[in-house]
RNA sequence: GCCGCUAUGGUGUAAUCGGUUAACACGCCGCCCUCUCACGGCGGAGAGUACGGGUUCGAGCCCCGUUAGCGGUACCA
């Protein structure tokens, strides 16, 4: 830490991490690594009701998954509730805030009223005598404490890093609550509560905070302290140009999700990145440490971004280009990176042997990067993969049919399988000079037996170039799976 | 209702101080490669910049209005 940048990412814990909540993590984390300052993680847990402790550690370990690290915290906000009581007890004394006795309903009945008659509704609370507001908490008579906003024409104006200069009329702002009847803070106020006692030196949040900020600046100049600066971030929605919500669109919108789908967290950062954001010229792979470096707030985009959790094409269940990146990854990816990120995934489709790690290091790094090139995720390892893992495996009933349909196959699987047996050395080139033979003894093309023992030997019509699948099976299981394949034959 | 933010192909973004035929990526289509499917390579369709005015020699970029979306307008966060 060797500057006094210090900005936090404050989710409230009630439910999962979402796509737009991780967003804002990153640029907060982006920003703090490029200025060498303080990334501290907050929990805005004030609303009881609906926050529990898992929803706290789905958020860790979002986080933890996507590789943002912090340096403080996580702090959490129901610990200092009294520190925020007591900086509108502040405001109260220094005049800035006050006692209001209207309830709920006066309130009401006042903005319906508003409403009607078409004017703006701007709450201003009656200025009480000294005696009169003596007299009310004589015969204990509930209150709220209330902003007092100033009364004089003028103006708030606080610069935003991402949508610049703006500008609110004290007479569009209504006289916030600071405190609740039963004496508890509110959001406005204890966020700001937090964001002074940790330093906060910039604000990076979503864009739903805009509106709020004129009031947050109004507390910071009323109780004398400098006023952090704002960056906020367009909002992510989806093909609706809805916002995001485990309620409305599930598992999809959450970052829990995209690690069970086979997600690399590096690929699912640069996806969500670019949501908004882009580095000026034509790069669209871009590793954390090249983000970071090369991050600027006035490259931020004004306009809510898109995330198309479910279009309508089949084969995608996600956002195609958040695929299509993860594809990337997977495919370019240092091998021996990409190696243990599979671990938990293979683990826990049951095919994980330890000797991938050990004796089988060698076979089990080939054997990835031949078949990576044409997976999209870390579950495809699994499916599409696993018969290179594993002796048992599905046929699929299309591969049969289109592969198999040739009934000479039922002496040519045998007849190749001894002739691979037979093979001293079990290569590339062995093998393809050995099934080539066999083709052309038998008059039948090359393609007849290379597409069959596609399927024999992995149960599908597709995947890598067949020599290449020879060698990473093995002889011993190749030799076995030809001549298993014959009962398969209809 | 009121206050504010926003508006470039289906999606994400680009387009120096306004300056030629609005660029790139994903997706889609076609061709090539080929033992399949991908990858890769090549090419194509798809926006005249929400709409309407204005300023200007010239506007996607500036101004005004309209519309739409979003946010705020809570003793929610």
């Amino acid at each position: 830490m060797n500057s006094s940048v210090r900005v936090r990412f404050a989710p409230s814990p009630t439910g999962y991490l979402h796509i737009g909540g991780a967003r804002t993590a990153l640029i907060n984390w982006l920003f703090a690594r490029q200025q060498g300052g303080t990334f501290i993680l907050r929990i805005e847990d004030t609303d009881l009701e609906r926050s529990t402790q898992e929803a706290v550690e789905t958020i860790l370990g979002g986080l933890k998954w996507l590789g943002l690290g912090w340096d403080e915290g996580p702090f959490y906000q129901t610990h200092s509730l009294e520190e925020h009581k007591a900086v509108a007890y502040k405001l109260l004394e220094s005049g800035h805030a006050y006692k209001s006795y209207e309830t709920k309903e006066e309130l009401d009945a006042l903005r319906k009223a508003a409403e009607e008659a078409k004017v703006p509704f701007t709450f201003r609370g009656k200025q009480l005598t000294a005696e009169e507001e003596a007299e009310r908490s004589a015969a204990g008579i509930p209150y709220v404490i209330r902003f007092k906003v100033p009364r004089e024409e003028g103006t708030v104006t606080f610069t935003d890093l991402v949508y610049g200069e703006q500008t609110k009329r004290y007479a569009d702002i209504e006289d916030f609550v600071l405190l609740r009847g039963d004496g508890t803070p509110l959001y406005l106020l204890s966020n700001v509560a937090d964001d002074i006692a940790q330093r906060v030196t910039h604000v990076i949040r979503g864009q739903d905070g805009l509106s709020n900020t004129p009031k947050q600046t109004l507390i910071y100049q009323a109780l004398g302290v400098p006023v952090p600066l704002f960056a906020h971030l367009p909002l992510i929605l989806d093909s609706k140009r809805t916002k995001l919500s485990k309620r409305k669109h599930g598992a999809a919108a959450t970052v829990g999700f995209y690690e069970d789908a086979g997600f690399l967290p590096e690929a699912f950062l640069n996806f969500i990145a670019l949501l908004g954001w882009s580095p000026g010229d034509d790069r669209e792979i871009l590793s954390l440490e090249e983000m970071r470096d090369v991050f600027t707030f006035d490259r931020m985009s004004h306009t809510n971004a898109i995330f198309n959790l479910a279009p309508a094409d089949p084969r995608n269940f996600t956002d195609p280009k958040a695929i299509w990146m993860n594809s990337e990854y997977i495919k370019t990816m240092p091998i021996d990176q990409l190696l243990p990120r599979l671990k938990p995934y293979l683990e826990k489709a049951g095919l994980w042997r330890d000797a991938f790690e050990g004796d089988e290091a060698p076979w089990f790094a080939n054997t990835v990067n031949v078949i990576r090139e044409r997976f999209r995720t870390l579950m495809d390892f699994t499916t599409y993969g696993r018969p290179y893992f594993s002796d048992e495996f599905e046929f699929d009933p299309e591969a049969v049919k289109k592969n198999f349909k040739d009934a000479a196959l039922k002496d040519l699987f045998p007849a190749l399988a001894d002739r691979l047996e037979a093979l001293t050395e079990f290569t590339h080139e062995t093998v393809e000079a050995a099934l080539r033979q066999l083709a052309e003894e038998r008059d039948v093309k090359a393609g007849l037996l290379i597409n069959g023992s596609r399927t024999a030997l992995t149960g599908q019509s597709v995947g890598p170039s067949m020599f290449d699948v020879f060698t990473t099976i093995g002889q011993s299981r190749v030799v076995k799976r030809l001549r298993d394949a014959v009962s398969q034959i209809p």
